[in-house]
DNA sequence: ATGAAAGCGCTAACAT
DNA sequence: ATGTTAGCGCTTTCAT
């Protein structure tokens, strides 16, 4: 059924028909509304989408585009990150009467591409760096939705969707401090973007209680595969020099709190692990870990609520820039040792 | 740039241009191949989908249809079982041009009008039931990937992919026996396709070592929320009577595993805890579950694949149903006991 | 080997 | 209040 079709049915124009689809009804008079409407319910008319698209040049199309991991190749969406992350969105993107369609690939010019081929109304970037974003932007000014990118967002028409990562690993290493711990190790396998912001947070709350944090106290995990670590064994035997251990994530508190357990020491009794992002490894694992929550929910909504806005007004170019709190969560990873 | 523009720069039609980009490269003559190609690249020219969708009436889109749910009502991809698939699928896809487009949504008209409005080339449904899939096929005979619709599939242009779910069940059922249980629990949360195929493996097993499974043994839980369930102190209680307790999926296994322990019980030392699926889960709870594994890129490239030919070959409509292997795990949740 | 022309279904500017 | 018309960018049939 088309549009077409419609109209010769009822016995009117086309647009006239366009017109009541699309509730622009104060250019119809009641009666054709109704016939109209009526011939529409009873010939279960359903527009054509990529006919609507090429005509009015949008598509209503939510771009949700990831970076593909050189590591984990196969599948970035088992990340709880992520797939959390997709869910929000889709739901909402689907509220907002958009589409979401998934798109990955390491290859920027595959992505522009891509781009421009479906004519993406707005985009989710997840997983790329501050160049890479410009790189995008040099050939496509559609509103888009930054994850977790650390500097960028200049151009217009794009807003970036942050995290308090500073600030949460620094009242998460408070909280650690104030248990009574004072070797603390930080551990994380980069020290870039969010993880070398956690990094900071972690570093100001050691010195501000007046702990010196020597090169050493960061660890470099090395990931292998999606379940292990690949030096665990050195992590293990560098445990002894720590009270605690924080890792940059939950996903690598989960591996480090099971791989010292396995080696036979006891969380927390031991060794308290802290973790980060309050997915559910962190109430999976047990000891259930001490952490800082970050609202996934919130992260998927805000993206998609910004792209509307920028989306529908295309007058309201500003670019904003929003940082999500975070809250620390106290579990049981954590002991509480008594002061010398 | 569109292919007019293109053509106008070379000075061929349009048709020609079109041709050389799709390959059909006989019907023209070297020498224009190479200034076309040249100026496609010099150009950049990128297709505009919507408008080959229209003239072609393919979309190049594969939709991965969710039923979303009750429960969770917010978030079906945090189900490790739906990323997992979700990321195989995508990858797959891509390597076969296609796009991936997700849609979830609990109304079956939605369904139909998203199906029909974007012309989706095939689909891979997840979560529906088989009165359902019918209903879909009443007005869409696109190609469809039916993942773990247990009863349908008697239409064209369908393939079915399940899971050797009741001899899965009956394998890991004959592992715990052999270990030297006896008083065996089998716990789901319903008990209808997937769950019920599960417990019948597992019935059979049990009948066949002389084991009577008295329909107290089949232990229902009432799931709450993504973290908890609502009756855990009850499945505590009745662990008691039991020296294995045998979970429908991972999922579950980790949350009564954990619940159990949580109460005092060690496991496996107490009560051994089985599990289905070996996601992650299976990997990161403590002890590590045995378990049953499916090989979910399997599912989803097995999908992909079907669905790709049968879009490419029309002719071949027949409908097929493929059947994956499961394989046993065994990890450290099920402990050996000494027979009498 | 190459091109002209029609048409996919819809939108929107412009009549009437 | 309703209709006419001209595209949107591409594919495809049919001439040449």
């Amino acid at each position: 059924m088309t549009i077409k079709e419609i109209a010769d049915i009822v016995g009117v124009s086309a647009t006239t028909v366009s017109n009541v689809i699309h509730g622009k009804a104060k250019e119809v008079s009641p009666a054709t509304v109704e016939k109209i409407q009526k011939a529409l319910e009873e010939y279960q008319y359903t527009p054509n989408i990529s006919a609507r698209n090429l005509a009015s040049n949008k598509s209503k199309i939510i771009g949700v585009i990831m970076k593909s991991h050189h590591e984990h190749e196969t599948n970035r969406f088992i990340d709880p990150f992520i797939s959390e992350l997709l869910g929000d969105i889709e739901v909402c993107a689907s509220r907002m009467g958009y589409y979401v369609m998934v798109y990955t690939s390491r290859n920027i010019q595959e992505i522009k591409n891509y781009i421009i081929s479906w004519n993406i109304d707005g985009m989710v970037m997840v997983g790329f760096v501050a160049e890479e974003i410009r790189s995008v932007q040099e050939v496509c000014a559609r509103p888009m939705a930054l994850i977790d990118v650390y500097g960028s967002c200049g151009e217009e028409n794009c807003v970036s969707i942050g995290l308090e990562d500073r600030n949460g690993m620094y009242s998460l290493t408070q909280y650690v401090i104030s248990c009574g711990h004072r070797k603390i190790a930080f551990l994380a396998d980069n020290d870039t973007n969010l993880d070398h912001e956690r990094r900071i947070g972690f570093r100001q709350a050691m010195e501000e209680a007046g702990l010196e944090t020597e090169p050493e106290d960061f660890i470099r995990i090395v990931p292998a595969g999606y379940y292990e670590i690949a030096n665990m064994d050195e992590i293990y035997h560098k445990s002894f020099g720590y009270t605690a251990m924080m890792c940059v994530s939950d996903y690598y508190a989960a591996l480090v709190l099971n791989g010292l357990k396995d080696r036979g020491r006891r969380v927390p009794e031991d060794i308290s692990v802290t973790g980060f992002d309050d997915n559910y490894l962190a109430r999976f694992v047990r000891p259930a870990l001490t952490t800082v929550r970050q609202d996934m929910g919130q992260k998927g909504k805000t993206a998609v609520e910004c792209l509307c806005d920028m989306m529908e007004k295309p007058g309201d170019k500003r670019c904003r820039s929003t940082v999500l709190s975070t809250k620390l969560v106290v579990r049981d990873s954590v002991r509480t040792i008594g002061l010398d």
